[in-house]
DNA sequence: ATATCCTTTTGACAAAAGGCAAAAAATATA
DNA sequence: TATATTTTTTGCCTTTTGTCAAAAGGATAT
């Protein structure tokens, strides 16, 4: 695992964010100051069932998967995530609620980690913050739709085929397991789907 | 249909945004500026296929769905969307891009209107006012985020039940042909799940 | 009231996807 | 390298959902 530095790291998120809306010095040294770099090994949980998912990671290096268990015990990956993107529960999260949603690594990570305090404390003293996070909300609304829009028009071999044309790394990276999980199906079937080419 | 006031209706969005975030006079002042009262026709579109989404309408009275169309022609239904209820295609609106998805209305209805361009500059002049939007967003985005994990871990079965726990009232207004494709199944699909009880 | 239009249900059959278990392949571990 | 472990594929059979077309039911307008 490549050695991730914490001063580098939090340059590559301010200039995210500084590429979204221009931020204050103040509110660029607050974001360093409440950002710190945290470690998963593989099989490590960022987040468990039925705990308040109290900070956001954003994914320096590694991939980890958001899941959900329904009434028979059966899991249903419904993210993947991967290096530059931001790992929540969507619902605990926002809401500071127990979540029903648990986050797994599936890769050793290494991750910038903001709490929630930290959050509302950035988005309170400086309101031009909010800016950023409405926009970064509303591009992951933008993808979660699409998610669910493919999940009611495209067959599950469209969806996959989708899903290798916009994320090609994951298919490498991800047991199909997982992967079948996220596109609504059983691994057998994925598998039936990948034999016929 | 009842008659609508504007100053109320304006009152009343207000309302919901101060119970967000406490506005300022100016603010206040700014959306009842730009915002106004729009009336569309049932069967009436709100946004047009390849269109640019250019306004969002807050929902004062009547019923309205989001679609796509597949390749094959037909029809699915992204959203159900009535009074106290923000309509927008997701995409286009945040994006300013065309948009893949058309808005109809499925009754009679009464909005209130803001256009994209005063939205930002509401953004812009009144920061804090990205603390409303963001919030809105994300509420939006949960319940997205939901949908999506729906489609994949419940029967159609369990999905319909599910709608008829949440949104009632649905049932009763909207033609089941937009339920059935809301709910990612074929109206006939649907007709059998209801016929047995 | 009757004709028209739209919505909903139903029937017969086809296709898609799931369940379960075993085999095969790929990876990790000693 | 051999062994254990995990991941992926496959076979067989069931269940769910889709397709297409026709029938039934409701609402609306003249």
């Amino acid at each position: 695992m490549t050695k991730i530095d914490l001063d580098q790291a939090q340059a590559q998120i301010l200039h995210i964010f500084n590429s979204i809306y221009p931020m204050s010095e103040a509110l660029e040294k607050s974001i360093r100051q409440h950002s710190k770099l945290t470690t998963f090994n593989k099989k490590a949980h960022l987040l468990q069932f039925n705990e308040v998912n109290k900070s956001i990671y954003f994914i320096l290096q590694g991939c980890v998967r958001t899941y959900y268990l329904n009434d028979d015990g059966e899991e249903h990956t419904s993210w993947l995530l991967t290096e530059g993107e931001l790992a929540i529960s969507v619902y605990s999260f926002y809401s500071q609620q127990k979540s029903f949603e648990a986050i797994e690594a599936l890769e050793d990570c290494v991750t910038l980690e903001l709490t929630h305090t930290a959050l509302s404390h950035l988005y309170q003293h400086h309101l031009e913050f909010n800016v950023i996070g409405r926009y970064l909300t509303e591009q992951y609304y933008i993808e979660s739709e699409s998610k669910a829009n493919a999940l009611r028009m495209l067959s599950a071999k469209e969806r996959y085929h989708e899903l290798i044309l916009r994320k090609p790394q994951i298919l490498r990276r991800v047991p199909l397991g997982y992967i079948a999980s996220y596109l609504g199906i059983t691994q057998s079937t994925l598998s039936r789907i990948r034999a016929k080419i």
